[in-house]
DNA sequence: TTAAATATTTTAATAATTAAAATATTTATT
DNA sequence: AATAAATATTTTAATTATTAAAATATTTAA
């Protein structure tokens, strides 16, 4: 490997550890006050905008087991942040929601924001995930 | 909350959920075929350009407890990636540095990329921290 | 009616982390 | 010089989040 390549290197893992930083930075701004993990705040958010979800879609979604998803809807039930209601079309299959004290505990997550602010958050959100979609072009 | 503020939770959210993918993706596509943890990977990487690092040093750039970082280098050791020296000058320092075997294997990380497309993911990276930035600034 | 497939939960095991304790060394104070 | 305090790393115990596998209940197919 070439002190060319090596440079290269050097500056790829210096942006990847930044970025890192700065993603959990950012995760942390939005859930300063949470004691949540990070995939619970999300599939919070998740709630918001679906009606409910079933606890494969919620596996799925996550790129996780069956298991770790009910594991999820138990800590987040427990809180009394999601309810579970089993289908009566096919009583397999469990709807997860929000309780309204989930929608309460989003709409605190949010509050903190003005509408400028989140404008320009979802804007550069947008950039970065185009220049993701760039990179995955690349590779 | 309304609907604008609805709408813009939403985008925020399914953003958010695309970035951590397609970040995810990145990684793996590096890692390929590493069964190491994606912090092990970065340590080795983070090795390869500096001459060694302490234990602390490490614990400090990964935002960890010293035992979680010495873990860390239990693992590696194991594996022949790295071998930890106590410093003549401070015997309670130990120094953490890539054996051969470690060079190599950062070696044949970047060795499937070519000079072309590390400088477009460096440059994208990069474009991606200063968006980072700019949301830290915003919030 | 029986067998196979499916959804969720539970159980057991594993990996990665923290907090706290332990060990060794260095630095500061007496 | 001796003692106390601080520091670096490791070890131990506990916790959290995940997987794999097993269990339970239900639906679909044969």
């Amino acid at each position: 490997m070439d002190n060319k390549k090596d440079q290269s290197v050097r500056q790829l893992t210096e942006e990847m550890f930044q970025i890192q930083l700065k993603a959990n930075q950012f995760m942390k701004s939005l859930t300063r006050e949470e004691e949540l993990s990070d995939n619970l705040v999300f599939l919070l958010l998740k709630l918001k905008w679906s009606e409910f979800l079933k606890v494969t879609e919620i596996a799925e979604f996550f790129l996780l087991t069956p298991g770790a998803a009910t594991n999820m809807c138990d800590k987040l039930e427990r809180l009394g942040l999601v309810e579970r209601i089993r289908l009566k079309e096919d009583r397999r299959v469990v709807r997860v929601a929000l309780t309204k004290k989930g929608e309460e505990r989003v709409h605190d997550i949010f509050a903190k924001f003005s509408a400028e602010q989140l404008e320009t958050v979802i804007s550069s959100l947008t950039q970065i995930r185009l220049l993701f979609e760039k990179i995955e072009d690349t590779l």
